[in-house]
DNA sequence: CAGTGGTCTAGACCACTCT
DNA sequence: GAGTGGTCTAGACCACTGT
């Protein structure tokens, strides 16, 4: 009755559970949003204890891939990437509700990218990249630009859709149109003056500070997805961290 | 046996354990870097199974409180503030090793701190305040710049020792002369332009961009302790973080 | 009510550290 | 070798969710 465990024999079952577990999300088994086995279910498949399954599942909700939820079930969290990022740029004057800013593309265009861009996506020297240029509003007022590029291979569907037909927050949309999910992301912070483009998209004065965000999007089975550079201004930013 | 748990009934056993051990951290009968009993007895002095020693303790090695090590035992560890926070300005020169920036104290003051510092340290109108301005420096050169901000009532052994004899390191430097220890700490990350002072003293343009962050630190019983503002150059400045 | 995850127990054996 | 934390098992009972 026990399931496969592919994964070094050496290590720790509850280990090996984890990247079995991992790999059936990768592979869309396990659905975003969607219940995984109960620990009944799993303890007879793989034939082990129900506490190792539960250590597995501790480290997978621990890691945010899984979400518990008494008396319904263990589900595939989906990431929730878009208020996570607007945390950094906290409007002042709002009521402090998680507003989401209207996303819109303002440009496409199929190019190679440069090699910065390349290394985070892993490409080699010949691929193609898709890149879109977008404006981030709330209420009407432009708060960050975006740089985003994309392996062509992967996202060839976003080729021919008109811009307009972008929806506001583009993970689902990945999702719905290439059936590419994004898991996790590292982002780099820094600090930089605005250029003349940026200047006039963000309505500030160049020269003025402006906050670079500078993100690489990886798959559940942590391929690079998506690589996005953007810019805002430096004045609306506060960003808070806890230490330990 | 069994010692007294104090917090609410109605709590799981292991969530009063956490509390309890966290009280005697705090109260310094766990002292930092020191080992704590073994689980087994833990387990004798509670009367409580060993699974659910090692769950409290768990959760107290994930707030990072706890260290384990297989094989000698578990510690309170001593978290290590100056690193991380260096982590935010690296060099980009260096070869990628973990360097403490030097740090000197430039000037000390008793007076009652502005209304934000009040806050954030609890303190009544009337408060006094110990005020340090320091420097900090890597290989001679000007990093950034902190003012620090102290209740007067923990930390009046700081009133009389000369400046020059300041650590490089407080928070090992507050334990030792005023036996008060810092276990956590909140910061808040804003970017602004240089005023005369600060780019004086980082040798910078007055007006440049500058990186602000206001750290709040709390003792292991979650008293405010600590309230440091710093302004490094936003060259200099690259954070990176994780999310999922 | 049945089914889910949450808590707690008791004990076996392993891997590592120190002396 | 003695003692520590690390892994794993097996099973009991509780608390919550949906029908």
């Amino acid at each position: 009755m026990s399931a496969k465990l592919p994964t070094d024999e050496r290590l720790p079952l509850y280990q090996r559970l984890r990247d079995a577990f991992q790999t059936r999300i990768a592979s869309g088994e396990w659905k975003p949003g969607g219940p995984i086995p109960t620990e009944a279910e799993l303890t007879r498949e793989y034939g082990v204890a129900i506490g190792t399954i539960r250590k597995a599942v501790d480290t997978l909700v621990s890691d945010g891939l899984l979400q518990r939820s008494q008396g319904r079930g263990t589900f595939v969290r989906r990431p929730d990437f878009e208020s996570s990022f607007l945390r950094f740029f906290r409007q002042t004057s709002t009521s402090g509700e998680r507003i989401t800013p209207e996303g819109q593309v303002l440009a496409r265009s199929l190019a190679k990218p440069p090699q910065h861009v390349r290394q985070a996506l892993q490409l080699d020297a010949e691929a193609q990249g898709l890149k879109l240029d977008r404006l981030r509003k709330i209420d009407g007022n432009a708060i960050f630009r975006e740089e985003i590029w994309l392996p062509h291979g992967r996202f060839q569907a976003l080729e021919n859709i008109p811009l307009e037909e972008f929806d506001n927050l583009l993970y689902p949309f990945y999702e719905s149109q290439c059936g590419q999910l994004i898991a996790s992301a590292t982002e780099t912070l820094s600090v930089s003056r605005a250029d003349a483009r940026t200047a006039k998209m963000l309505g500030i004065e160049q020269g003025s500070p402006v906050v670079i965000i500078d993100r690489t999007a990886l798959g559940y089975d942590r391929t690079p997805l998506e690589y996005r550079r953007s810019w805002g201004s430096a004045d609306t930013f506060h960003y808070r961290i806890d230490i330990s």
